[in-house]
DNA sequence: TGTCAGGACTTACGCTGTAAGCGTACGCTG
DNA sequence: CAGCGTACGCTTACAGCGTAAGTCCTGACA
């Protein structure tokens, strides 16, 4: 099985194509990941790498294992709830580009089902029972995922100087438009889940 | 201005290009969505309907806008906080193929301009400052959309019957899986926004 | 040395968004 | 009623997409 080439050209392999791909998106975007340009990052034609993926899609599920495993999972007996939102939170600010695809991740992936067990683990230490668990998960998981959506949406408004207002606004938003354009998002995103936390022990109090 | 075309064929129109994408979208997806495509819906070639819009983006941006208007918009005074959100969700399931295209939504968009508005103005009414109000407004935008993302990717596991378990999952997972594939979805939806809401009681009293 | 197989390459098809230019028929003006 | 301007739909064309099918090279082993 051992391979010995003597070629000048490494050989393709799953992890490397999957790699490259990531590059390409977090350089480039989505859009720009094509077969035949992720060919070419590789120095090989875009059919070639369906000797290894039986489909894009296949290759960009791949992928999103493969992002998921840059998550840090929580050690059992630890409770970095917060943390771990913050967590998968810096996962897509760094990875932006690649936001579609962890947000249409299908649960059936192995690396969500694994990041899912060990926050249910933590969950289920913490004193949930299953069902409120996959509640608390999915709670949490929307919120993360929908945030990094409102992040891209609200983009265009915070620029450094508050930019024009669009005309016909809601005189309301007309009114307070600076202090719209001027959220900070890292506040934001905390705001929401500080509330979400006070509204768990809330209701685990009651 | 007015037309009075005696021709067979009637006019298009903006608004006539807007609905044919939105049916086409509801019923055969996003990606169904070809210019070609709506074009032969409408009974036209494609390039006809550039003269309308400018480029399919903006054409998908007016219709993200339509769909924004069927959004039933609260009356100030009434506090029907969660009843927005669940309106918002409703809208969503109604227009199943078209939440990538709300999730990716600019808020400089008209329509998501109105509907931002008239929330803020809402929660001004509930007494939060606007820049507390802006943060609401993205905590639960956030949660919708996202949970409407977390709806789809866990879709393929709330089959009549316990589907297959993936292997390799965490035991924990293992060990709960028909209570985790049974879950309820209005009701995991139900669960986060009572929690948020408890949170916000919290915190607003505190 | 002969054979085999794995993996990269080539070609081709139907699809996409859209740039550029053409033709026609309507509604207004004289 | 004649003629014109222009709004608007049509045609053609191009580059790029995912991928099915088939070819060919090269390294490994008998």
């Amino acid at each position: 099985m051992a391979k010995v080439l003597t070629s000048r050209r490494k050989p393709l392999t799953t992890e490397r194509i999957v790699e490259a791909a990531i590059e390409l998106i977090d350089r480039e975007g989505l859009d720009a990941l094509s077969m035949r340009r992720l060919g070419a990052a590789l120095g090989v034609e875009a059919m070639s790498l369906y000797r290894h993926f039986r489909s894009k899609a296949l290759l960009l599920e791949f992928a999103v294992g493969r992002l998921l495993a840059e998550l840090l999972l929580p050690v059992p007996g630890s409770a970095p709830f917060r943390a771990l939102a913050r967590d998968y939170r810096q996962l897509l600010l760094r990875h932006p580009n690649a936001i579609p695809l962890l947000a249409t991740l299908q649960l059936s992936n192995p690396g969500a089902l694994g990041a899912a067990g060990a926050v249910m683990a933590l969950l289920r230490d913490a004193g949930f029972d299953a069902r409120t668990a996959f509640h608390v998960l999915a709670t949490a998981e929307s919120y993360v995922i929908g945030f990094a959506y409102w992040e891209a949406g609200t983009a265009a408004i915070r620029g450094s100087a508050p930019p024009p207002l669009p005309a016909g606004a809601d005189p309301y938003i007309v009114e307070n438009w600076s202090e719209i354009s001027g959220a900070d998002c890292a506040v934001a995103f905390e705001f929401g889940l500080d509330t979400f936390v006070a509204g768990l022990e809330r209701m685990q109090s009651a």
